[in-house]
DNA sequence: CGATAATATATCAAATATGATATAAAAAAG
DNA sequence: CTTTTTTATATCATATTTGATATATTATCG
């Protein structure tokens, strides 16, 4: 992994590194990040053909600065507002359990 | 409940309908508690067939109630933490993709 | 270009979820 | 029935997640 996308992970709160690093983290651990970051970015996709981000903050009665947070997979985000925001989008449970099915 | 009764009291201006209804949860709101149940179900399923609640819960670094409160579907846990039980005992990625997915 | 809209980042108090502990209740074993 | 194991319920201090707000950055458009 490059450093760059290194310092933004660890920016973002997740405890990334090389592959002695790494090894810290069991597979369950990284199964669940990786949930994570597909959610995150199944969220962007639909998100942005349909509305703003404003927009979608007020549907699951949040705040544009949380969605963009979530779509950009801050650990600071719960997968129940990233699966409440999919919803919002118009996602089906079928969809959103496609996107958890094939994280990893 | 019967249509009869139903139609009877419909005519006397009560709105009768299932527990959503009744809860005045939006559609949205019922798929996220759907989701819980279906993954505690699946937990509770899965871990009484490999191991104790408190064997699971040493495994999640959680505590036994803690577990029992999971497969309860008890509203203070998370859906990160019914994942990560999930996990624990086992399942994949693709089978909790298809609880969800399958959920509502 | 400049203006306007959209998105990202930082901070914070309040709400929610957490593991731990004690213990009650229920189930299983003997 | 009695003992032992397992599961459920209650309480609590701590940690995490939350929406709100201010504002910086970036994209869009005229």
């Amino acid at each position: 992994m490059d450093s760059k996308k290194q310092q933004r992970l660890e920016a973002q709160g997740w405890k990334i590194g090389d592959a002695a690093d790494f090894l810290e983290l069991t597979p369950e651990e990284t199964m669940i990040i990786v949930m994570r970051l597909a959610l995150s970015r199944g969220l962007k996709e639909r998100r942005k053909s349909l509305m703003t981000q404003a927009e979608l903050a007020t549907k699951i009665s949040s705040s544009q600065p949380r969605v963009a947070m979530a779509e950009n997979g801050d650990s600071s985000v719960s997968i129940e507002l990233l699966i409440r925001a999919m919803l919002a989008t118009g996602a089906s449970p079928q969809e959103i359990g496609q996107i958890i099915a094939t994280s990893a």
